[in-house]
DNA sequence: AATTGTTTTGCAAATATCTGCAAAATAATT
DNA sequence: AATTATTTTGCAGATATTTGCAAAACAATT
């Protein structure tokens, strides 16, 4: 039995029952423990399950449980919020509004992370309460239901006396000419404030939202620092970003 | 069954019964009771419940995440919260602070209401997202954990130019000579801050809290304009409550 | 004061993990 | 085809974690 094969078939089992132990595995598969082990430590370093004494199992997100009121995960966001993990180090000051991507690399951060994290997404605020170390400053303002987010002048005068080290931007559309969009007009203003308030600016991307447009801009693609897609930052699909200012990560 | 499994279901149990026992929770999942104690107290450390005597209660946040499901609501908050309502008129600006009791009242406005709730507890804000006509204004600040609800500065000077109709504090002790009191000092001076900017406060207390005593005074008893229980008014328990100022509903 | 039930502690058995190592399988190169 | 490099696999011994038990301490109740 193939390595791709097992680690395939665990995957499956754990998608039904939302748990695998080390001893079925090793049975049903019929390899030695230690080798379904090594499996699930690889699987785990991919961000697609979490290991646990005697087993692993299913990632909180991937189980429909933690979903609140967000849609069901893409394992693109899984790879996205792998290399986004790598830009935050700890005793920053990390800025995040909303969007699903965001909500997900918040829950991904490590337990034991000490990281300042500034949002207007009260989901991804109370999220993070399961983190004890990671302190959580909510911005002000009226909120938004449609995008379930805080929004309007008072978000904006929140962020006026604030320093961020780096700004994760949720967006709803990036192309070379019109740059990063979205669908809102208020919305649009604010992230523009955050931008200014940060040091640095990310913006996750979902590959469906490359060279799309929207009505409203918020800033050029060159204002950027870093972009993360799920893609090989070499792959043809990026070949109009690659750009001297912009990290491609 | 894996130690996760257990205490993912010690706290799914808890979020609908709101308290869980060793012996049951040995019986359902078969494992001995020292399982059970020590996967009470990891759960603890983790801020994620609240160990008593036999068992665990959960924690008041769990139950916001969880009341609005099929969860056994206690009898005496459906209580308040329909005279809690009485007091809720259209066009008026609430302003609401933490606690289970106030989490509830919210749940329960009608749907086609038409009010503005303001609120430092991030569950509440989202949770009203179902009532399409209401505005939710959140306060922004610093995200207290155990509580679940925003603190700090930042709170208080978001309330500087807020006028509000009707305040609802939530409260943890209620007697005549201490007044209300609570167990967190930055939170008393919130709530004084927040009395301050309404024209009237109301506050609904469980049996439970009547005469006890806490750390933190808030304010006199006097200073309140409603005072809302789940027992009949004109009970002895609120004998020496009664008073010309305060209208006892 | 006595009873009953709960918690704490230390302990030992069972299980799981980690480490380095060598054999086996696979891929790459000559 | 043969050789070499690389990856994968299973194993053994040392460690670490988890689990259930029993005695003693503690709480609550009668």
């Amino acid at each position: 039995m193939l390595k791709e094969e097992r680690q395939q078939l665990i995957l499956e089992k754990l998608g039904t029952d939302k748990k695998v132990t080390l001893v079925d595995l090793g049975q049903i598969m019929n390899v030695s423990y230690d080798s379904v082990r090594r499996d699930i430590i690889e699987l785990e370093d991919r961000g697609l399950l979490k290991k646990v004494h005697g087993g692993a199992i299913a990632h909180s997100y991937l189980s429909m449980k933690s979903s609140k009121g967000l849609g069901i995960v893409n394992t693109e966001i899984v790879t996205i919020a792998k290399k986004a993990l790598k830009l935050i180090e700890n005793n920053k000051i990390i800025l995040m509004d909303g969007g699903t991507t965001n909500f997900y690399i918040a829950e991904q951060l490590p337990k034991n992370m000490e990281v300042t994290i500034i949002t207007n997404n009260p989901h991804l605020a109370t999220s993070l309460s399961e983190h004890p170390k990671i302190e959580i400053i909510m911005l002000g303002g009226s909120f938004y239901k449609r995008y379930q987010i805080m929004i309007g002048s008072k978000t904006i005068q929140d962020l006026e006396h604030i320093q961020a080290d780096l700004y994760f931007m949720g967006t709803n559309s990036i192309s070379m000419e019109s740059g990063l969009a979205i669908r809102h007009y208020e919305e649009s203003i604010l992230k523009q404030k955050m931008m200014n308030v940060s040091r640095r600016t990310v913006t996750c991307v979902l590959e469906e939202k490359i060279n799309r447009e929207e009505n409203y801009k918020v800033c050029n693609f060159s204002d950027l620092d870093y972009l993360i897609t799920s893609i090989n930052p070499l792959d043809d699909l990026l070949k109009g970003f690659r750009n001297k200012e912009v990290e491609i990560l």
